[in-house]
DNA sequence: ATGGGTCTGTACGCTATCGAACATAAGGCG
DNA sequence: CGCCTTATGTTCGATAGCGTACAGACCCAT
């Protein structure tokens, strides 16, 4: 019952046509699918294909960012580290975005801790290869701008996702939105997983979880995650989910694709 | 444990000297003071001196904003406003930042509500001028990337502060926060003012600002506070107030001034 | 000065969440 | 198979903060 061929998961990501792409052999970064042909390919030329490993660190805050990353399948997790006991995450990074925006702004300055939740795989782009890229390629770039501008947003909205809702919420935003990146309706996480990401104690997983699993919304067993009923999900989670993707939307609204 | 400085609280927006700097002639914006002295010339020749006037509106989210704001005195909230009811405040520009960062980006799209929370003044620059010096003027883009940057690590700093740190050490972080942009020790603010920034009910920041009051680091009454002690306010307040103001440190490091 | 609006103080019960500890279940490995 | 690790479930008391309601204090304008 381990059913990876349940409905598959609609991809509320903005352009990501709906459903049915797993697998495809198209794993595309959305934001370099924005570029016209010419720069996306020159781009791609520049680029190395390399894995995301569970748990590798791909950025340290402060540090100056080495590579830029475009993920194409799995996501990445952006983590505040006040070098205190309690870190949480604070944006997710996937085939929808991009590692590395320091490069893109021309910062020697990483605001994150940059750690992968979902193994998968991401266009590598050296840092100085970019800049130069940034000189010359104005759509470049416009595209890398207003991903920095989405960041802001959906950073705003995290906020208040953290201080007004419960955190049954923000447990089914999570998944919502880790479902989309992951493109696949299954993925593995615990509890204590959870815990971290939103900056909550395992019992308060634990307890949120099980209403949800109550509720015939997802299911899991040591460590594996369904999400058995998405529009269910989609009917209790909070607005914050709905204002990340519009913002999404409207600032990298579709002009190529 | 009355000491969390082991370094002097250098105050860490660069130039405002631990308070008492109050009414200095030279009321300048700390972006624009970074720009090289043709570049700074050009670009004050391009704004206008505007008033900041007390509950001002400048900008709503989702829309293009009209003009930039470098503020000189006085300060600005960035508020979300999820159409519900409880907004909150997730940033404050003073004279070290500026308003309308979509414009600097070149994107049309404003992520948060802004709103005057002390009267003031600022150099005020419509968005096609600052479009058209973007593109000559290197110096100004790197400028405000880099406070982009500051913004991005300043909404993930928030997001945990908010998350971890308790009323009255956030009171104390938004009043030194708020002293440090008055440059003055004492403004207007009710708690009823307090409890919408920072989320929470008023009657909390009653007794956060009681317990601040009692132990003779602030007072108030009828909407006047002046801050009395504010090493003591630095001393119990959360380890955000320095992370906010080292990533200004660091990002715009003083190169200029 | 007096009265109405604004600002601040205080009290009450309630709930989400915390912190810690302990108990069960499920899977992997020798 | 049994053992050990990992994952999940449950319980208990504690607490920060909520929502609401009301009372006093201060300021200004008539």
């Amino acid at each position: 019952m381990t059913s990876l061929d349940a409905t598959p998961a609609q991809a509320a990501l903005p352009a990501v046509s709906s459903g049915h792409s797993r697998n495809l052999p198209v794993l595309e970064n959305r934001l370099i699918q924005r570029l016209p042909r010419t720069d996306r390919e020159r781009l791609l030329g520049l680029c190395e294909r390399v894995p995301l490993h569970l748990g590798e660190v791909l950025g340290e805050p402060g540090a100056t960012p080495e590579f830029a990353f475009f993920p194409t399948d799995g996501f990445i997790s952006l983590v505040v580290d006040v070098a205190a006991k309690p870190s949480m995450e604070v944006g997710l990074v996937g085939f929808e975005g991009m590692l590395g925006l320091g490069l893109a702004l021309d910062v020697a300055h990483a605001p994150f801790q940059a750690v992968v939740r979902r193994a998968g795989m991401a266009w590598r782009l050296p840092g100085d290869a970019l800049g130069r890229e940034l000189a010359t390629a104005s759509a470049l770039r416009q595209v890398l701008n207003s991903y920095a501008m989405v960041l802001i947003d959906q950073l705003g909205t995290h906020a208040t996702c953290l201080r007004f809702h419960l955190i049954e919420q923000r447990l089914s935003r999570w998944l919502l939105m880790a479902q989309d990146r992951a493109r696949a309706d299954q993925f593995q996480v615990t509890h204590e997983f959870l815990a971290a990401v939103l900056g909550v104690r395992r019992v308060s997983i634990t307890t949120a979880a099980g209403t949800l699993q109550r509720d015939g919304l997802i299911k899991y067993q040591h460590g594996e995650l369904t999400v058995v009923d998405r529009d269910g999900l989609q009917a209790r989670v909070c607005d914050c989910y709905g204002a990340d993707q519009a913002a999404y939307a409207k600032v990298l609204s579709t002009a190529t694709a």
